[in-house]
DNA sequence: TGTACATCAGTGAACGCGCGTTCACTGATGTAC
DNA sequence: TGTACATCAGTGAACGCGCGTTCACTGATGTAC
């Protein structure tokens, strides 16, 4: 939080209000205009000078949430070599979703256009990210088939979590059914 | 549709709220009390008589949601016998998934308290159906363990299609890229 | 079979709400000379 | 360094919207005698 609050201008409104749609989003508050802007201290017309319209700030914040993502899960596919570590990653996945979850929703749960150049790419990356890994661990596999696989499993098992389909409750014990059910499926693949 | 319509008295309401809140669904209208009764033909209010709000017609819905899938997956589930037919039953889960995504996400994309009873109960069926399934073709393997994963990974690659972070276009892709994702993970296992 | 009456399933007007968005505006900032 | 002015980033009032829900109501149905 700046200090720079008393001046008319705001000096970076912008990255305010991704912040505050964040900060928003995790107190589990209603996201709109409206509160985001009411949560920045500013005039509920503000963000339009920043954000065309409420779909855009909506694509803003998905993408940020996939930068954060991307970071977490980037750090454990660079060092991983083992089944156990795929499935840590896998692990890492879910916790993400369920520390964010409603920004986790918001990446996901809006079927975004292939026109949001931005978000797809940002999504695309991630997925990268799991190909390499498998590629490295599983040297002979279908990489597409298995990174795709890789990737469905973590992302399911954190919407069937985020949903109370799945206890989502100790959060360790969700990090073991997670590594579980990876390793369940992995072990002998390898 | 009945051809009772001229009675004041509309003989099943509840029942065509349920078929009118699925087809708003699935014309992706915005689904809301007033829609859905503005569908049935009947007042606003009228719902309120079946519904106590507008969270109880949620779960109605997801409900009935749950049965459809639970129908559509259980008769593949019963004459399952390889890694194959597990695979068929992945691609048969996403097909659902896109075929009525508003539904799909009304059955999953809300985080419905444990209080929820039948809707929990719903889901947990379709989960016991798949675990069936897994116990049958893996009779050695951690069933539990198995079951989950196999479960998160048809409801991850539903959602990820769903959500366009996977192109979800060539019904007859989508299902070759699930069949070969279960493959890829499970070729050796068995 | 006929009547009286309780119950039940709808109606329709009304409420307050927060939302997204527009508009004309104003105060601050930065640039040219 | 000082001034004039264009531009830029906010304000605040106002709009129309659909929503969930309440309320008092009324017409249809079914039951007891």
């Amino acid at each position: 939080m700046p200090t720079s609050e008393k001046s008319y201008h705001h000096g970076d409104l912008r990255a305010a209000l991704l912040t505050a749609a964040i900060e928003s989003l995790e107190a589990d508050e209603p996201f709109s205009m409206r509160a985001v802007a009411r949560r920045a201290g500013v005039s509920p017309t503000a963000p339009y000078r920043h954000f065309v319209d409420r779909e855009a700030l909506d694509a803003a914040v998905a993408v940020e949430g996939f930068k954060d993502l991307r970071g977490e899960v980037a750090e454990l596919a660079a060092s991983a070599r083992s089944v156990d570590d795929v499935a840590e990653l896998a692990a890492t996945y879910v916790a993400f979703a369920l520390r964010r979850p409603a920004v986790f929703r918001l990446m996901f749960g809006n079927e975004c256009d292939a026109a949001d150049s931005q978000r797809v790419q940002a999504a695309n990356e991630l997925h990268r990210v799991l190909d390499g890994v498998v590629e490295r661990i599983f040297p002979g596999a279908d990489v597409g088939a298995l990174g795709t696989a890789l990737w469905g499993l973590a992302h399911g098992l954190a919407f069937l979590h985020l949903d109370g389909k799945l206890r989502p409750d100790p959060a360790d014990e969700v990090a073991r059914r997670v590594r579980s059910a990876v390793a369940a499926v992995l072990v002998v693949t390898c």
